[in-house]
RNA sequence: GGCUGGGUGGCAGAGUGGUCAUGCAGCGGACUGCAAAUCCGCGUACGCCGGUUCAAUUCCGACCCCAGCCUCCA
């Protein structure tokens, strides 16, 4: 199996440490808000790594974690009057929801920041130890220079990173590029106690610190997005290294491309946030998961309506392929084919893998032999499972709700199938046709099959 | 400016030193009462300019564009 490893710039084989426990860390969500489709797509594309690596090591201990102590966090709950818990409850149980419906399954851990304070500041105290960190007006920071290798992920020197500080540098620090470890709360703010005083952590040490709580101080994989090489990543890097004597924190560092919106960057400013909670009320979770699936990982994808309307269609194709295999049993002990498996290993080239899905889709329609089916029924659910799609059933599929209201009920629907049937057995066509029309300009496409009709929702 | 990653057929999107990606759309055929679904076939795609090579979309170099990151945004 092959991964791009950011810290490389190449693809290498992956060998995990102990292949008896493979560990993997994505960086989860800040949970203040609803998420939005970027955040999506890290949390699928590392779904579907989590399942490949499942396949092929027995232990796999993924952690994604739950960013639940934030600045943003508290002015939504001062917004509302409520302790933060109350948001971050609500947010990371619709967080959940949201993603579950995208097809991801459950992490082994999803930790939250609130339940690893002793492990957050005994890792600062490990650093000012150590001589990584220092106190400063009641802000305990990381000071860059002390970490030779700082800059390596994200390819930037210390130069660089000081023309980059386009902040106003903080008085307490000593170098500009020296980024807060723990930092004072007021009354007024959230706060733990510590030894440098009543405060909260900064934002990168609660995923070193509960990587290193769940996963020890090496870990194989860590994941999440493109934007998160720099700072995030990078700082912490350095503080895993620093407060491990110079271990290895993580081996293979994985990152996934930017979501645009109709080509544009999606912000707040211009105002095409889109959410997922939002996009699941007219869109099934499995095309907005095949959306994010359709190009690369590394590669930026683009969200738009004929992107949308593309994958629905995709779906009716490989739903279309195993609803003509509906009464066959999937030959027992068969798995997906050895080139779609090779896609997927291949630095997970669901693109690749997705082609060869098509192609058992083909060869399904085509297939006469009732071995042959059960033996490509059995491939394209098993591929479909590594992908988390193709899970439901065909007919369920095909009779999902239009996207746009005002489309006829399925009883209405069958009804007036009952009287063009009728039509049909008397041969009157153009009944027949009327009823069929009508349908269609309602978003109903019938078509007559050797089992007689059937319909779905354009 | 620095650092990344890109420019492939109508669209989306893989890949490769020398027959085929794949999907959607389109066109022709088969099937159908007609359709739909399905199957078969079709369209001389690889930003630009050089170089290496028997052969380059694929390797090398220059150039032109595009996107992201550069301190709290996945």
């Amino acid at each position: 199996m092959y991964l791009h490893n950011t810290l490389s710039g190449r693809k290498e084989e992956f060998v995990p440490l102990n292949p008896e426990r493979v560990t993997m860390y994505v960086c989860g969500p800040t949970v203040y808000s609803y998420a939005h489709i970027g955040n999506a797509r890290p949390v699928v594309v590392f779904d579907v790594l989590s399942r490949l690596l499942r396949r092929r090591y027995a232990h796999v201990v993924y952690v994604r974690n739950i960013t639940d102590i934030d600045d943003k966090i508290n002015a939504a709950a001062s917004k509302e009057g409520v302790d933060i818990r109350v948001i971050t409850d609500r947010f990371a149980a619709i967080y959940h929801d949201d993603m579950a419906a995208l097809g991801a399954l459950d992490p082994d851990h999803t930790p939250r920041v609130t339940e690893h304070l002793p492990q957050i500041i005994a890792m600062i105290e490990q650093l000012i130890a150590r001589g990584h960190a220092y106190e400063a007006q009641g802000h305990v920071l990381f000071h860059t220079l002390s970490y030779a290798d700082y800059g390596k992920l994200s390819g930037r020197d210390e130069q660089a990173l000081m023309a980059g500080a386009r902040v106003e540098v903080a008085p307490y620090k000593k170098h500009a590029g020296d980024f807060v470890l723990w930092k004072p709360s007021s009354d007024a703010q959230p706060g733990w106690d510590s030894p440098w005083g009543r405060g909260r952590p900064g934002w990168h040490i609660e995923c070193s610190a509960m990587a290193e709580a769940l996963l020890g101080e090496t870990i194989d994989i860590h994941g999440g997005g493109h934007d998160l090489i720099f700072p995030h990543h990078e700082n912490e890097i350095a503080q895993s290294t620093c407060a491990h004597g110079g271990k290895t924190f993580a081996r293979y560092w994985l990152h996934n491309g930017f979501l645009n919106i109709d080509s544009q960057k999606m912000s707040k400013s211009v105002g095409n946030v889109l959410l997922v909670h939002e996009l699941l009320k007219t869109i099934p979770g499995e095309v907005i998961r095949l959306v994010l699936l359709t190009g690369h990982y590394r590669q930026p994808v683009d969200w738009n309506d004929e992107i949308v309307a593309e994958s629905r269609k995709k779906l009716d194709r490989l739903y279309g392929a195993l609803r003509e295999l509906a009464d066959v049993e999937p030959a027992a002990g068969v798995t997906a084919p050895e080139a779609f498996l090779a896609a997927l290993e291949d630095d997970l080239n669901t693109p690749m893998a997705l082609a060869e899905l098509f192609e058992l889709a083909r060869a399904a329609n085509k297939a006469g032999d009732a071995a042959d089916k059960a033996r490509i029924k059995a491939q394209m659910l098993d591929a479909g499972r590594l992908l988390g799609l193709l899970q439901q059933e065909p007919a369920a599929w095909f009779a999902h709700a239009p996207a746009a209201g005002g489309a006829p009920t399925a009883e209405e629907i069958e009804a007036l199938l009952a009287q063009r049937a009728e039509a049909r057995r008397n041969k009157q066509w153009a009944e027949s046709d009327r009823i069929r029309d009508a349908l269609k300009a309602r978003g109903v496409l019938v078509e007559d099959s050797k089992d007689g009709q059937r319909w779905r929702y354009a």
